[in-house]
DNA sequence: AATGAATGAGGTTTCATTCAT
DNA sequence: CATGAATGAAACCTCATTCAT
């Protein structure tokens, strides 16, 4: 791994362990055993380290979203959105602890965030159109579009909610379970009689997540 | 208005407007037309001023939530209850925006905090139960429990998740408006049979409110 | 006692426990109870207070020195002198552990004192030069002087070197009585054939206040 | 001479020379036309530059006196132990001036101080005792020891004493000379028949550095 | 006598960033 | 690529002192 990448993510983890904030330039500097200097021989100021973080982010995100085109949704495919969803809520936590100072901060930052939010607002409300399709929910456009909203509303508000319900922050892997459980009760209402049994299903299973040495 | 009060009142207006973070002391002095070793005088230090703005933040949605005993709800509750949630998040946005980076820094806030949030806890299943016995929802109790947290979880994330959506970062009325909708939207599906009306009409009230001037 | 002699007595205790520079005039009025705005009508600022100090000072160790003109000195005089100096030191410990910086801020100060230093250099050799004539020391006049300066240092130096060499810098009374060992040693080669059992009780006297749960 | 080592000299100088107290890590900076923050870059803060001077004077004093083994003294070495004092007093003035103060500031610089007294205690009386062996003194072990802790404290404390009765406050070598030469009133009635030539000769040399331009 | 809010100069320290090597 | 000393603006905070009441 060349220097800069490993400025990125040392970055992203000191960030993540103890807050955008905290972390000046030269703590990464120093936890990376490299000079103030050398680091901005990589990267001209320490937004452009979070810039580089954000890009990772939408990197690992158009890789787990983007819908595969005229697909039939199975439970798998259902079970792998939320998963990778959480993970990646869980690898950029730092950044919705933050997300308002951090975009105020750099219009660039902010301009494409907002265009990714637009993206992922699509592509979550095509993945409900496909899971009505699919015959596991039901309901009309504008419901569907809602419950779309509601699910992105959840994944991405999850990790900063409960965090701060946790003594130092610390989240843990049955935390973020139940955040897929809160989306499963979200959609509940809306899944059709003949998949109430996938729904038990996959309740079940992440029930069994979340309950893991809690 | 005594110093005091005018200094934190001050802050909170400030906090809001530019980030708890952009804001110094010397700021705060200014914008008050005092020196700043007056604010000193009153606060021994930043942190002292965010906590007291904490203390004003419990005080009101303590007025505001605390459930009175054995009471029949009718829609004008229900309405307050929701109005007063907007209240609070509006006039603590920053707080909600930057929830995390405050506990983080401050052992003691993230202590009041947490223990806030198992009062509201309750008194959101006390309000759900009410308006179960009150013949608005249905449901059994593990269900309204749940629903309970995820009103609770709306009101909590609803800032943190908005203003990022939002060129420039500020937070709006008519989207914090939003956020009642999608408790609304959230609560819709439990609505018994005989208060769907009530449902509608507490739904094109709040529509209204989201559409101003958005 | 009236309010100004409380904030007198309270600041040498303060100034003796933690040093004239930690302590603020806001300490003092804090520690009395009264207003700073009160503090400043009894002395027009901090320095006064201190120049106060040293007039109490300066009372008290004339009334504890100043020789008994053409008196015979008895063994009992000695001690009395002894026990006098030291409690004097104890008194008024926080003036030594400063002197320095002390005068350097007030010149009127810097003059009274090394007034009463002159005045203390004399009365020194006077009682030493008495003792002589008493024929409990002998030597030349030179020397006499030179044992008179010895003893004089030995006072005004011993508290502050003790505190120095104690954890938390907290002097013990029996610490104290071994400074008065010290000025015997010093006087020891100087005491006749015919007083040395007088020595010798001195000596034994103070070795026992020395021992006392040390 | 680098700039970490420049800043310890410059603050020592200016620490003798105005007080530790009225020198800012600002005038340091100024003193030495480097930035604060520079300043603040090779030091934590100022405590750290005080320590830092500490170790110079520790080092300085090991090197001085730490007792060579089984070695007979010359007339030499005992010039060089009492030049030696003299220039630790002299170069390290301010510390000796504000011990008290500085050591009630800061835990460890207190317990690397009493530790380094501990020692100092052990190596006055071997030098004393080696002065016997050698012949310049008699007396027995107690004498001996106490005279060695007389040394010591005379060392230690000469500074407190002198520096006040000094018009300005300002310590000059003569005065300095002064010490010595209370040194060698001290030893001087246990100074052997044989090495009374010897003590003329110290005596003399003493009184004309003391002379100079006083 | 006494209050206590208010002042303001100035102290210590931080940190993103630069630049000669 | 890399170093690390250096910068300087600005943050937080202190405290002796004042003054209207």
């Amino acid at each position: 791994m060349k220097t800069k990448d490993k400025i990125i993510h040392t970055s992203l983890k000191l960030f993540n362990e103890r807050g955008e904030r905290q972390i000046t330039t030269n703590h990464i500097a120093a936890e990376l055993g490299i000079s103030p200097g050398n680091l901005y021989y990589h990267f001209s100021n320490k937004q452009e380290i979070i810039r580089s973080i954000f890009d990772l982010y939408v990197a690992q995100l158009e890789s787990s979203f983007r819908p595969h085109a005229d697909q039939r949704l199975s439970l798998e495919h259902l079970t792998q959105y939320l998963d990778a969803s959480f993970e990646l809520m869980w690898r950029f936590r730092f950044m919705y602890a933050n997300l308002l100072e951090l975009l105020a901060r750099d219009a660039e930052l902010e301009q494409k965030y907002q265009a990714l939010q637009l993206e992922l607002a699509n592509w979550s409300r095509d993945i409900l159109f496909q899971l009505r399709e699919s015959r596991f929910l039901s309901g009309d456009d504008a419901t569907m579009a809602e419950l779309a909203d509601s699910v992105k509303f959840i994944i991405g508000a999850w990790i900063g909610y409960q965090s701060a319900q946790l003594k130092g922050g610390e989240i843990t892997k049955p935390r973020l379970y139940q955040g897929v459980l809160k989306i499963l009760f979200t959609l509940r209402p809306y899944f059709t009689d003949e998949s109430q049994n996938i729904y038990q299903d996959l309740h079940q299973h992440y029930v069994k997540c979340a309950e893991r040495s809690e």
